[in-house]
DNA sequence: GGTGTAGTCAACCTACTGGTTCATCAACCG
DNA sequence: CGGTTGATGAACCAGTAGGTTGACTACACC
């Protein structure tokens, strides 16, 4: 029973359609013509899944005549990203090098 | 229908139990009852957690007599961590404005 | 071999999910 | 006004998820 906003976040993100909506609403705001369009679905389901984000806090709708484009928000991204962090320690290789990599740059700038 | 292995991995992710079970995991492997222990539900719903966190390759499970530690693997949240990164220029606060000053920083000396 | 402890299997229940179809609302356009 | 386009609402359906209880397997120890 989800409840809390990171199982909400994670439940929406759990579906491939979902997550590709969020990749092409990454490239700027859509209607929902175009973002079922790829889909082998229908519109309605595509107003499904887009009520299931706006839900989780990750799109916002607008309203311009009879659109209502849909627009990415990263909050709650930003949340789980934040949660995943906490387990950085048990990812191998590559990231780590990459934050460190980072971690170098701003303190050369900063230092 | 959650098949791929991203799907998989937020689907897991998306129960607070389970992500307690994670959490706790990350002080070391622990037996089914000891994970239990914290939660308001039977063994055997914990069992089933496990399962769903052992298919999505997040822990392991050990054996030692009548024990089946469980213990924390991290790859598939870093697949999880790799996707959201992705959206890094969606997050507000820090990590925007040091990506946005890198950038700034790199058109600089490219430009 | 019998008993206690750790854990899983199986059957079942309720609730939710992702999808459909059909109907409806809202706004533009001729 | 009437038709067309964009989008949602409602009812329904099959499958899955998270939980339970009860029975069972596996190992340890006396």
């Amino acid at each position: 029973m989800p409840v809390d906003q990171l199982s909400t976040t994670f439940s929406a993100l759990a579906d491939p359609t979902r997550r590709a909506i969020l990749e092409r609403l990454a490239d700027g705001e859509a209607t929902v013509n175009e973002l079922a369009e790829p889909f082998p679905v229908t519109i309605q389901a595509v107003s499904k899944h887009l009520k299931v984000l706006e839900h989780a806090g990750l799109v916002t709708r607008g309203r311009a005549a009879q659109w209502r484009p849909a627009r990415l928000r990263g909050r709650p991204l930003e949340d789980a990203a934040g949660w995943l962090a906490r387990y950085r320690q048990f990812f191998e290789a590559s990231f780590d090098r990459l934050d460190a990599h980072l971690r170098t740059l701003q303190g050369e700038r900063d230092g």
